[in-house]
DNA sequence: GCGTTTTTGTGATTCAAGTCACAGCTGACC
DNA sequence: GGTCAGCTGTGACTTGAATCACAAAAACGC
């Protein structure tokens, strides 16, 4: 389990034993069961979330209390309303476990702490903050330029394995479809 | 003009005389034209520009040739292809002045550069990475969840001195409507 | 293993927004 | 300061997707 964490960051750089036990002091530990959820909006958000196991929405709540879905989180993603964690204020967002979640979570104050003592941390952070802005404008893009079908095959191809654990209701709140209108696509 | 750059980064951090002597042995600078392409898709992307001056769009061509608008950029604000950036590689958009532009521009090994000799120029990057990250959740979310005229007023909210430099137009392809449709709103 | 949610498919209907078309206006540039 | 391209408003028409409604199937929890 922490070997899951360990080589999460070695894939980007290499630790020592030692740092490795450094790094290791500045997470806990919770687990989750389906359902639950991890935060809610409203909240303080104190915590970053690394997933060891399992699979989480992060979702958004209109003022006629539907559901929207800003992003799936599984295995060796990191998640959190990083608004609020990053100011250390009131989440907007909701994360809700759609699988049994195992996570390692880190306080702000235990994030700095990390990137002060190991500098490579911080150029690990900085690569995940680009990919997600990456990432993130690619969405963008999608619900700018294609129809409900493309989105669709956009999202299987860039996320099959996901595709295949998330119920077709889950996929449409995520693409902004109707779920008549997603299930109607391959008919 | 230096001094734009260097009160951009002390809005952050603190810079010496000396350190930011050295900043600046990584940036050059260019003009462009209202109409000039500062890059087009598919050109090879080795730069980061900040704009000191003007307005610039970076856009994306679907397949039948139409534009969409995947960010603007004006004073103060950093852009580039940011994938095709990091990844050296092939520009998917293009970027456009809107405005005459004056940039400053840097390549990754100057951004390498600078991050380890002035580690706080790290920090800095990481901030706006975050930002930049959040506001694009902010954007797929009021892509996910508003219609025209919502996504209309904020964008009006949110950059309110951006609106009134642009055309309904180029704010049509930013929200993702037609420009009748958008048209139609205020009537 | 059984009853209860939740998910999925499908029909009928409505409606918001796209498209096409044209005319007047504005403002940018030589 | 005149010309011309791009911007804007508006009408008429079309259409893709949302909504409502119901039944079958699957998955889930005790």
């Amino acid at each position: 389990m922490y070997k899951t964490l360990r080589n999460h960051f070695e894939e980007t750089f290499d630790l020592t034993d030692k740092e490795f036990a450094f790094v290791l002091t500045q997470f806990k530990m919770q687990d989750f069961k389906k359902g639950d959820f991890i935060f809610q909006n409203g909240d303080q958000i104190k915590y970053v979330y690394f997933i060891i196991s399992g699979l989480v929405k992060l979702i958004y709540f209109d003022k006629d209390a539907n559901e929207h879905i800003v992003s799936f989180a599984m295995e060796d993603w990191w998640e959190s309303d990083f608004n609020a964690f990053f100011t250390q204020s009131e989440a907007t967002y909701s994360l809700k476990c759609l699988e049994a979640t195992s996570v390692f979570y880190i306080s702000l104050a235990g994030y700095r702490k990390l990137c002060e003592e190991i500098p490579k941390m911080e150029t690990f952070w900085l690569q995940k903050s680009n990919r997600g802005f990456v990432s993130s404008q690619r969405r963008i893009l999608s619900l700018l330029t294609a129809n409900p079908k493309e989105r669709y095959e956009q999202f299987l191809k860039a996320y099959p394995s996901l595709a295949q654990r998330i119920s077709k209701t889950q996929i449409a709140a995520y693409l902004g479809v109707s779920r008549e209108t997603l299930s109607r696509l391959y008919s």
